[in-house]
DNA sequence: GCCTATGATTTGTCTAGTTGTATAGGATTC
DNA sequence: GAATCCTATACAACTAGACAAATCATAGGC
């Protein structure tokens, strides 16, 4: 499973008559996660592990893991460890996954990781997101969408408190947005508008998303209204990028001719 | 004695954090409280519960706490918790977009330089992608979209040259993909699909618009099919992701039983 | 009602381990 | 000579776990 004179290799055209050091390790190590003998989300052995093991200097082995990194197989965290990644390659969510579903739960993937579920005022922004009075209590839904154990997403949501009163405990339990609003009573909500931008990955976001600092996010703003017109949920969720392609269905679409 | 943060910046499976995590979280609490989510002498939560919703260890929130205290936001009592002192007065949020367009208008948006017309053979993705045989006659169109004399996007659209004879002049002519569709016979055309994602600029790319390299993108691939589900356009575009926010319209949308 | 004992919670501190980055230098190959 | 590969060292950033110290919540006794 190497490749020498691979499409990426930008230095020079010199072909190496003997492979690397790490290259070998690089192989090895593949061989055995694509063996089994680690499971996707398993940590490998640590550098200093891998450096005894493998007779090398610490440096060496981090050439191979950086190597298995750059293709996708591993992902590492500082202080913690290298560990292997669900999804070898593409992820094939674009296909599957339509648009307007996934929008609208902002995340309503496989599996959900609850960050933070709290009560506190709404600031300036939730306030007339929400169209509420200022620093009207609102609840706040931070979380991670997970496919596969990747990460995939990360959203916040806000819920005026004082229309939906307990929803908070309700989003505990089911971690689902849209199961949460159909139990308060809002089973027939529609959404208002989807807004879409690109964004650079911070240095939190980077972590949460297992992506490196400035990886390009897919940033989607949404609200979603009950039958009058009132929000009653307003959501902002950052895709990975590199992981997921929103498909838009194409209903009945006229061309209408909006600037 | 080399130069230290080069240019390059691997955006592969290593978190990178040019940004301490630490810091990013101060700054992300620090904004918090400017935005009054927390008030003077307001209970921020606890260490634990901080470090799960930024996904850390208790010891990087600590760094994160404790440079707050230094430059006298917050104040710690041992095991009562930590309390704001202050909220700062700024509260910088710019506007980041000037420019929003609706999705279904991803390749007409209003004023376009015409960058390239011409004719050549497909190559094996196009040809698939406009169900032709191989190495059949397209035409390809690349141009950008400006907004007040900015760049917002580049796009790149491929027509079948036999299906579409003549329309390279059309194009060139008015430089707007609708207007030649209809003109050459296919007033009737709708979207099959649109998918989105988010990448980083190249620096072919970041010239065109105006971008760092590595800023991030906003990356929409669709195609356009006749009545008869043949296709007739396929295209890319690249927004300028902090200039741009596409909307995708509520239109009847029952948020039933979808996904 | 008031006081206290108890236990859980929360911050403070310590030690240890792991990955990320920078610098420097020797060895090999072209 | 230049580029690549590998070694070596040092430090920074983050994780992990454990324990101590202060505080808070609660129940029981008077």
């Amino acid at each position: 499973m190497r490749k020498p004179g691979g499409h990426e290799v930008s230095m020079t055209g010199a072909i190496m008559a003997r492979t690397p050091v790490w290259a070998s390790i690089a192989a090895t190590l593949e061989q055995e996660i694509a063996r089994g003998l680690y499971a996707a989300g398993d940590k490998l052995p640590t550098e200093a592990a891998l450096a005894a093991r493998f007779g090398v200097n610490r440096h060496t082995v981090r050439r191979a893991l950086s190597d298995l990194g750059e293709r996708g197989l591993t992902h590492s965290r500082r202080g913690a460890g290298v560990f292997v990644r669900a999804a070898p390659t593409d992820y094939p969510l674009g296909r599957r996954v339509r648009f307007h579903s996934n929008i609208r739960a902002s995340g309503r993937l496989p599996e959900k990781r609850v960050l933070r579920i709290e009560t506190r005022p709404a600031d300036t922004t939730e306030a007339e997101a929400l169209d509420l009075a200022p620093a009207a209590p609102v609840i706040v839904y931070e979380g991670l969408s997970l496919a596969g154990g990747d990460p995939i997403a990360h959203f916040t949501s806000v819920f005026p408190a004082e229309r939906l009163p307990g929803i908070d405990a309700t989003l505990q339990e089911t971690s689902s947005v849209t199961e949460a609003l159909r139990r308060h009573g809002i089973a027939d909500y529609t959404r208002a508008f989807t807004r879409l931008t690109a964004e650079a990955a911070t240095a939190t976001q980077a972590l949460h998303l297992a992506l490196p600092e400035g990886a390009p996010l897919l940033r989607s703003v949404g609200r979603n209204v009950d039958p009058d017109g009132v929000p009653v949920e307003h959501g902002v969720t950052h895709f990975a990028g590199d992981r997921v392609a929103l498909t838009v269905a194409s209903d009945d679409d006229p061309p209408t001719s909006s600037g």
